[in-house]
DNA sequence: TAGATTGTTAATCGATTAACAATC
DNA sequence: TAGATTGTTAATCGATTAACAATC
């Protein structure tokens, strides 16, 4: 019968795992699950989960499980992604067009708004359903549209004066695909992805 | 005086991001640093890092701190990254695409040797340097080739296939783009990249 | 009812930090 | 030498797991 109180960063972490699997048993027409078989495909203990889920709440069944659909609409309340949010990905370059064109993003809570770039060459065109705007209004725009999410995907020696930007315009969450750390206030939050951290970390189990 | 006992994989999970922060550095023609400036670049505690380090030997010196080149060479060599390891790339949508021409990979360890689809139309065009081969060949290329990593930027209906091949070709790291887990021996180590899973870990602190 | 699985507690396990002697 | 910073220990902190009563 909790929540609101502390819930530790690292239980955050696992919730979005659980969603995305959740999801992915509802679109194999599943009804009920058991916090035994999810551990199994996520590869975590049964009683991880059900520590993790209680915290939030009581959302299963004794000697039935968990209803699919309603623990999804649960944790979709709780990571907040029960709506859609606007997404500004900054640099239109290989990243970047990737990212303005994935069709991951769809029903799981975010849609790309806006993708810009500083190049004239590439000011203008259009990338997706996307006219790439100049990045001297990155912003304004993001403010006149309350953009609350980021997406960097430009050169490292750029990534720190884009995030500048980005908080100037009021961008709280931002996914840096530069392979450099960021400096922002603590009021923003900041997620990395950087394929060669990933690459290294299993390297060293390799022979 | 230590290595060779058990080091946590939380551990080697940092030891990318020493390796990327101090390698910055000495790109910014840095000599030496210290555990208290590399805590503060990464955002980790100054203790850690000089026990994190400890559990491969003593690489500073007191009163001093830690040479640079010094400390990524050993890095580089803890982390198996004083070579140039070959990755193959499976998908050649825009994900595959932008991997295949990604120039982020040099001088980390890493080269992108191989591109496969199994779409007839993208077969045999060329992509970044690469000819798009055909992925009915790809777990015996791989093997002929001797290659050890695979990255995965297929639809996730076709993920598990994909790591299957790689699989049987030999492959022993895996570095999945699609958003879904995927079931390999456990002597194949698999790191999952889903910029979805990272938006949703933020969302739950936002208004 | 019998069987199953949750929610939760307490114990265990592991990771982080504070502190400081060693020493450059 | 005086000042600085490492390497390491011990204490603290936090996360995970095992176990089981509750209960569907």
């Amino acid at each position: 019968m909790p929540s609101n109180q502390f819930i530790p960063d690292i239980v955050i972490g696992r919730l979005p795992q659980y969603l995305r699997t959740l999801q992915r048993m509802e679109s194999e027409n599943r009804i009920i699950t058991s916090s035994q078989e999810l551990a199994e495909r996520i590869g975590i203990s049964a009683a991880q989960i059900r520590k993790d889920l209680s915290l939030f709440g009581e959302f299963g069944k004794q000697g039935t499980g968990y209803d699919i659909h309603f623990l999804i609409e649960k944790l979709r309340s709780i990571l907040k992604v029960d709506r859609i949010w606007d997404i500004v990905v900054v640099g239109a370059g290989d990243i970047g067009s990737a990212l303005a064109r994935y069709q991951g993003f769809t029903n799981r809570g975010f849609r790309v708004a806006m993708l810009f770039d500083k190049d004239p060459a590439k000011i203008g065109t259009k990338i997706g359903n996307f006219v790439v705007q100049d990045s001297r209004y990155l912003s304004d725009a993001v403010q006149r549209a309350n953009i609350k999410i980021g997406m960097i995907a430009v050169p490292s020696s750029e990534a720190q004066n884009v995030a500048d930007q980005l908080v100037r315009g009021g961008v709280r969450a931002i996914l840096n695909y530069a392979p450099i750390s960021i400096n922002v206030p603590p009021v923003v939050h900041v997620q990395y992805i950087d394929p060669v951290i990933h690459l290294q970390r299993m390297t060293y189990y390799l022979d």
